[in-house]
DNA sequence: ACCTGAACACCGTTCAAGT
DNA sequence: ACCTGAACACCGTTCAAGT
């Protein structure tokens, strides 16, 4: 019995579209997604766009580029918002939306080991320093300013993704305090890691408050220690 | 020829000491230290105590768990500064050795994707309450102010201890940026990523101060929005 | 109680070979 | 130019077995 005939000849995989660096890290954030950031494997990912882990290879060098291009990529996926004649506002509304990029890939912050050079990444700083020099800072006010705004979106987007992927721990601390008052009475009377008293979304939105309020406008200096 | 004589009985291998947690954890950061995240086995782990990869998991429950008990070690290794009568002083000291601690530990800001929230951190954060708090500040201010300051230490080292391994990424960036002046104006100007500028310590500290100063004493509220 | 040895199911990456 | 297959040198972790 000649079994060819039952033999489907399946139509030739249609392999959707020719491999393409874009196509890559398109996979490797959706990945990243579902499966975090232990999820991503040269094997999976090429599973995923259906073709033999070392054709990878050719496209990218090694798995810490797909690592380096995806983490930008998600910065291109939150356009930049409308520059108004607000500086202050528009700050405000980079800041917002640079975080909320960020949270809404929680394997992001983790990754953020990795050199933030991207070319979204470096628009976002364009688009930061442009707002604060109109709003008359320069020079070392400028540069200090804009580390500063940098780095608490990093570390709060770092802080509050790692907060909300830690299971239990996050609980387990917070007993740990209340069953030592003697070692963090403040602790304790402030409630800290108490998950009800305030949300993320309001502390940042004060603290950046408070760092917006630090700004100069005009010539005035910083304050100075 | 009996060859037995020859077989001189080495000393009984001198296995040190016992295995334990502590000493597993101290050849951890170790290992870190040497070889950065990526370097760190528990195959290579188990190879510097003089034992069985398997061996580990008798005190571990998982590499996972090294890391963390790694991660909150290096604030162990730092003491917590001397509280003073000038509370303003205090937060500045703590804040100053805590990105140090990072800094000493280049792969620690890449680990902080894991919650920090082991005993030496958390006495670190009563300290910094307890000042803030002698400043006056209580509630959401007090929540605000903390976190405010944790996060800016956190971008902060984060930062820097990435630029400091990215080998040339960082003049390949600033390439990249000077070749685009039109894409990139504001950061051509203002002389971004140009190394020689300023350096870390001095935009860190900047930083601080500003956020030092946005700290009201006394019952006024934070600036609102 | 503490450690070893063998084994399992994976990894990233190289390289010759195919088309 | 682009992709496959086989192979190399690793991984973390489990589990029975030794002492």
């Amino acid at each position: 019995m000649p079994t060819s005939i039952w033999l489907r000849e399946d139509p030739p995989a249609q392999r959707s579209s020719p491999l393409s660096r874009e196509r890559i890290v398109v996979a490797a954030v959706q990945l990243l997604d579902q499966l975090g950031t232990g999820g991503l494997t040269m094997r999976r990912l090429a599973q995923a766009l259906d073709v033999t882990a070392t054709a990878l290879y050719w496209h990218v060098t090694t798995k810490e580029d797909v690592l380096d291009l995806a983490l930008d990529q998600i910065f291109g996926d939150v356009p930049l918002p409308a520059a108004t004649t607000d500086w202050r506002n528009d700050v405000r509304s980079l800041i917002r939306n640079w975080r909320a990029a960020m949270l809404r890939h929680p394997w992001a912050p983790n990754l953020i080991g990795r050199p933030m050079l991207g070319p979204h990444v470096l628009a976002r700083t364009e688009f930061l320093q442009s707002a604060l020099s109109r709003g008359g800072l320069a020079e070392l006010e400028l540069a200090v300013t804009t580390r500063l705004l940098a780095n608490y979106v990093i570390g709060a987007a770092l802080t509050e993704a790692t907060f909300r992927q830690a299971g239990g721990e996050h609980a387990q601390a917070r007993r740990h305090i209340t069953a030592s008052p003697t070692a963090y009475p403040v602790l304790n009377a402030s409630g800290h890691l108490d998950p009800g008293r305030w949300t993320d979304d309001e502390l940042f939105e004060r603290g950046l408050d408070a760092v917006l309020a630090t700004i100069s406008t005009g010539p005035a200096p910083l304050t100075t220690r």
